[in-house]
DNA sequence: AACGTTTTCTTAACCGGTAAAGTCCCTATT
DNA sequence: AATAGGGACTTTACCGGTTAAGAAAACGTT
């Protein structure tokens, strides 16, 4: 049984007053006697009347939704921590604010431009959190024709002009290098990301960059998709060469895969972190689930949701274009790093 | 430089007709000759025209956005994969429909259902996917009121008339049981989900049950918050037991839990599944990356996510209330479980 | 040729709000 | 007493579409 809808019209009536002084009362706007205002809020409530989004929305003023398109295979995004945590983060900001999260699975990039086009011109958002940002990202190009405002998580390398968020993953990466390094590994391998990805390209530099300036005697890397199965076939591949060839030591790009490194491993029958030593990223909940516990470069992932939330408010508002960095991950040693086996 | 807004009027001015004419054109409506029809999309497609959905809506056709409101801390959400990969589920088969998600977390069922009332008024949305019911829950009574289209994911014990898709816990459980105590184990635990779910109770129930039918030496059930660290208590607490009181196998209520579980035995000498079976629930590519690897009561959180998204289409279409059972979880066993040391 | 039907398109009234401009009345000022 | 200045509302014109009702042209019929 469909309650017929109460309309401002039927407020006014109620109060005895204009549809214009509803709005007015509702809005929070001078020009109303303190009287008024109450017997239009006591008629809303005795109606439950609430403001309709959609047509306060037509008429001009703000719109209360963010947009967030997310380009990943709709079955591979079950398994990444790192977007539901990052979105909690997001929701944490927009829980206090009234305001709503539109999320999009798309398939590609140039679907996502389409999308933000389609959300923005029919203002169905007020602006939007982009991810995943890849070398030459046609989002740059697209959001400033719009005038769209808009937060960008990627290094400001990638987002030209946009208002960034982002991590120093380039001195991370160094880092993870360097403390394997001092540790005494001087065979190490990276399991990285999705190479499309402009960050996954940033670390593997700053990787090749670091290996050359240790002088490590082997290094490599392989990209994946993100997934376990990926994580678990680069490092079933990276452990089977002989034992004086092989990597002591693998870096990940996300906690799944040294998850599944880490079983891949007791698989192979070596011993974590005698035999090899396992460094996650990202660090969810899930690196201190396992045993051994695994070390990871820990980044406060619900935080940087959390930032990218608000520097977005910030966009919306009115602030200018800015580059705003979040904490470099930091190494959190754990169970499954340790000196090399002489 | 935002473009000046692209609007019905301008292209219906550039194609020659009237603006009656080119809605009637965008909607595929009869009334128009080919030629006209033609000139008018030529048109669109010049200007970068699309329809303004809020207008849209708001002239009373349909919304294309569905509404979910979780009711979790934002914090543990990041770390429960189940929602994550039944979100993506949802979105798979929006996402042929050109429909959005929009995402809310709530603090509580009060919360939620104020803010289904909101959006449903407000037309925010055209129906909603009610999740976690609890007993007696505020939402059946809320949503009739309303009459607004809804899918309940949840037992129809606990959804009243509306329409629901859910699976049959009690008989999972029961499965669960039976096969552990075919292989042997008398002593065995369940670490349960969130206790005021209406779905944590029916297993709760059917375990019970289960246990008294099978004359079992030693049953326990705890209930947690679904998270890893409450897992990992559950299980160090119960396996601290003396040897000969301890249970034998242990069931969970998702994945998360149960990697813990895994991570504590190790942790206290035992060994998994020689000294102590471990069984899991939903099954999220995380059982295969463990090591052992997890059995588990596999269960198509995806596919269910995608079924919810159907029926809601059907139920904003039109269709009666109806029940949707969607298949039983599978016991998929896996390394985790074995028969008991003697 | 006159007349009813279709087909094709236009007009105009909404949808449910917002906001600028206008009205009315009451008080203070000169 | 005349005038200016506010406060408290109301009017009215949008926002950008949809849709029912109306009008003009094309067509078939007798």
């Amino acid at each position: 049984m469909t309650t017929s809808r109460v309309t401002i019209k039927d407020v006014a009536a109620r109060a005895g007053v204009s549809k214009g002084a509803v709005s007015l009362a509702f809005n929070h706007k001078p020009g109303l006697s303190e009287a008024t205002r109450d017997r239009i809020f006591e008629a809303a409530r005795e109606l439950g009347w609430a403001p309709n989004l959609t047509a306060r929305t037509l008429a001009g003023s703000r719109v209360d939704v963010v947009g967030l398109a997310i380009c990943r295979p709709a079955r591979l995004l079950g398994l990444e921590p790192f977007y539901m945590e990052f979105v909690s983060g997001v929701e944490s900001v927009l829980i206090e604010r009234n305001c709503s999260l539109l999320l999009r699975l798309v398939r590609n990039v140039e679907e996502e431009v389409g999308l933000q086009e389609t959300w923005w011109r029919g203002r169905q958002i007020g602006g939007s959190i982009l991810v995943d940002f890849r070398a030459d990202d046609p989002r740059v190009g697209a959001v400033e024709r719009l005038g769209m405002p808009v937060v960008a998580v990627g290094h400001p390398s990638l987002t030209g002009s946009l208002t960034s968020v982002w991590t120093d993953d380039a001195t991370a990466v160094r880092e993870a290098v360097r403390y394997l390094a001092a540790l005494g590994h001087r065979r190490i391998a990276r399991v990285g990301g999705a190479a499309a990805l402009g960050h996954t390209a940033m670390r593997t530099a700053a990787f090749d960059e670091a290996a050359r300036t240790l002088e490590l005697a082997g290094a490599w890397q392989v990209t994946t998709d993100y997934s376990g199965e990926a994580g678990a076939r680069a490092t079933r591949s990276l452990l089977s060469a002989a034992p004086a060839d092989r990597p002591t030591a693998i870096v990940y790009d996300n906690d799944i895969m040294a998850v599944a490194g880490l079983s891949v491993a007791a698989e192979m029958g070596l011993s974590v972190p005698a035999d090899v030593s396992l460094l996650a990223w990202d660090d969810s909940q899930l690196c201190r689930l396992t045993h051994p516990t695994l070390s990871a470069m820990s980044h406060d992932v619900h935080g940087f949701g959390a930032d990218a939330a608000r520097t977005l408010f910030g966009a919306i508002t009115g602030d200018g274009p800015g580059s705003h960095p979040v904490p470099t991950p930091v190494l959190t040693p754990r169970g499954s790093t340790a000196p090399p086996r002489m």
